[in-house]
DNA sequence: TGAGAAATTGACAGCGTTGTCTGAATGGCT
DNA sequence: AGCCATTCAGACAACGCTGTCAATTTCTCA
């Protein structure tokens, strides 16, 4: 790389170096057809020699490309927010994109107005919603209007217009309700996340069927409702424990809520997982640092974002073509229930099953 | 706002609807001198009607602002970043800035690369580096040939160079260690971070100085290398546990490792905090929900986001000004010793300390 | 061998802003 | 009244790239 410019080399200056036109060094650079080999090593060549880089202001306001996607969120709660902008920037990096940012109030009046702005002075090429922003109605509409190719990440309902991506949320609270319920658990407590998140109805009506399908009752006594947060599961907790006929076991809609029913608990002076059960959700981190470790879901949250990626760039590579044939891909990721030590048996139930294996013991 | 138009409008559109030249319009959005009240609301309204955002491609091809800045990161651990982002992006919003997030890794040869092409790419107006990359010779070198102003979070040293925003971490480590040592502790376990984070040696050093102060020897044998990470710990703090002279407190160089060392503590059959008191740094959220509780410093990682963005918002605004006349500004910012449930008395002393209550209750 | 198709390169006009320069109007002062 | 400084508005040329179109060469197949 040659040193001593003070400024910044252009296009102009490459294929002056290189000694062709500009458009052909623009053809190489972006990997157009109808380059011959000699042109291109002779482009490259001179590129690496000024140490060129092509500003991207400049082909984004000529061409129709900005190489910009955004994350669009409304809630960066523990490590979530950053695991799927992890994964984004994994898909980024190699396709020479990069990754902004936005956290939009989704409860604020202005929130058109933001939004609406940030896609109209930046050029972004794609989009992608978490959390409360997926299923916000006002943010789709400006999105949709300004024709951006936009993922939404676990949303209400899978639609045609936009792409998504998922787990299959009521299927694992399914198998984790059914987990509790193979360990002799019939009452149990169960307390929701925020009632903006798709995910909070999903995982309790997951609860609900496996309920009902094992022909347990489901008591609302028994339903308590957090915002997803460490600070607003405690409360719920104390009162669920505070019962006489306390429940043996507790669904806690993430893992954070579920480290407060820990919390509670110890702090009321049961021993874990002997007196109660606890599931969680999302296997975060803290889960197996928790003691006992939780029982919870694991949620691929990275590759969630690797997907949300994959799906932009696949839309990117065949823009122009054939637009709405094909119907908004959408996918669903692999969850996996992973059993820890914060789920046991049944306290009446675990009486008999000791008192079985003392007989067969003999 | 007038609909139906299938083209963005732009500043030409706002020229026309308001009958003025769009060099007039410019001024009005760029809040320039020499411009009647008439005109900028003439404008204004067109503006509103149009519902014009001024592209920001053209706007920093054709100027020298481009309204974005970056925030580089190396490791992207817990709520550290999201934290720092997070801060960074409250200021953005107040100065219609946008943030970019960057992910490089720090032992990869391609940094320069990787680097400069993001710098030269974008013409990014700011950057701001956290964790290992504040220390990074080659990013900031690169930044420096490409003039871009930068903050420095948590940096080894400070610089004349770059302005930088920290606690002062070996401060915080000396008080933490006090605490342990005024409990009684003398035979203290460390647990050091990642080796390429400035902080870890600020922490170490800062608890030798507490040690050398109270007269109290370091043993050698109780150092451990962690990386900041739960696992990383766990082994440290099995060496350390697994002793037969083991130490009666633990220093855990931030809240992760510290979580570690409970989990490691309760398996082996520790009474917390009785048998052995704990301490870690950072006061994530993690910090209250462990049991014990965990006494640590609390680390104001956002409003440390904030301070680098004041910082580079003020350099922005007398860009151009008389540059180098004044030095570059470093913030420090307060942290807090919190007192929680994971210390307490050191054993050999505790049982003093009984004795003497008890002889004062008769 | 010739015609049409395909491959290869370049000239040049934008893309939507801001910076510079020029011109006109206004104000204050002798 | 005359002159200079200040305020205000517009014309026009960049900024660095891509899209379009035209020109030239090379290939393909009858």
């Amino acid at each position: 790389m040659t040193e001593g410019m003070d400024r910044k080399p252009t296009i102009t200056d490459v294929a002056r170096l290189a000694n062709v036109s500009i458009k052909t060094v623009s053809r190489v650079i972006n990997g157009e057809r109808y380059v011959t080999e000699d042109m291109q090593t002779r482009v490259r060549k001179a590129v690496a020699e000024l140490g060129f880089h092509p500003n991207l202001s400049a082909r984004s306001l000529a061409g129709d490309r900005s190489f910009l996607i955004a994350h669009l969120y409304g809630d960066p709660s523990g490590t979530y927010t950053s695991d799927i902008q992890a994964g984004l920037l994994n898909r980024c990096r190699e396709h020479g994109y990069h990754l902004l940012i936005e956290e939009i109030d989704y409860s604020s009046p202005d929130i058109e107005q933001r939004s609406s702005t940030l896609l109209h002075q930046l050029r972004l090429d794609g989009v992608v919603l978490t959390a409360p922003v997926t299923d916000n109605e006002i943010v789709q509409r400006v999105l949709e209007r300004a024709r951006i190719p936009h993922v939404r990440i676990t949303p209400q309902r899978e639609s045609d217009a936009s792409p998504s991506v998922r787990i299959d949320e009521r299927e694992a609270a399914v198998k984790l309700t059914q987990h509790l319920l193979s360990l002799g658990h019939r009452r149990i407590g169960f307390i929701k996340g925020s009632p903006n998140h798709a995910a909070t109805e999903l995982r309790y009506s997951g609860f609900c069927t496996a309920m009902e399908e094992a022909g347990v009752e489901i008591e609302s006594d028994l339903l308590e409702k957090g915002r997803f947060t460490y600070a607003s599961a405690v409360p719920c907790a104390r009162r669920l424990l505070a019962r006489d006929d306390r429940p043996t076991a507790i669904f806690a809609s993430n893992d954070e809520m579920a480290a407060a029913v820990i919390a509670v608990a110890v702090e009321q002076g049961l021993t874990l997982p002997r007196d109660l059960s606890i599931v969680g959700f999302d296997d975060t981190p803290m889960a197996q640092m928790l003691s006992p470790a939780l029982t919870t879901v694991r949620h691929p949250v990275r590759e969630m974002g690797e997907a949300a990626a994959d799906i932009l760039f696949a839309a990117f590579a065949q823009r122009g073509q054939a637009a709405s044939t094909s119907p908004a891909p959408h996918r669903v990721l692999p969850y996996e229930i992973i059993l820890r030590q914060s789920t046991s048996v049944a306290p009446a139930q675990a009486a008999a099953a000791k008192k079985a294996a003392t007989k067969k013991a003999r």
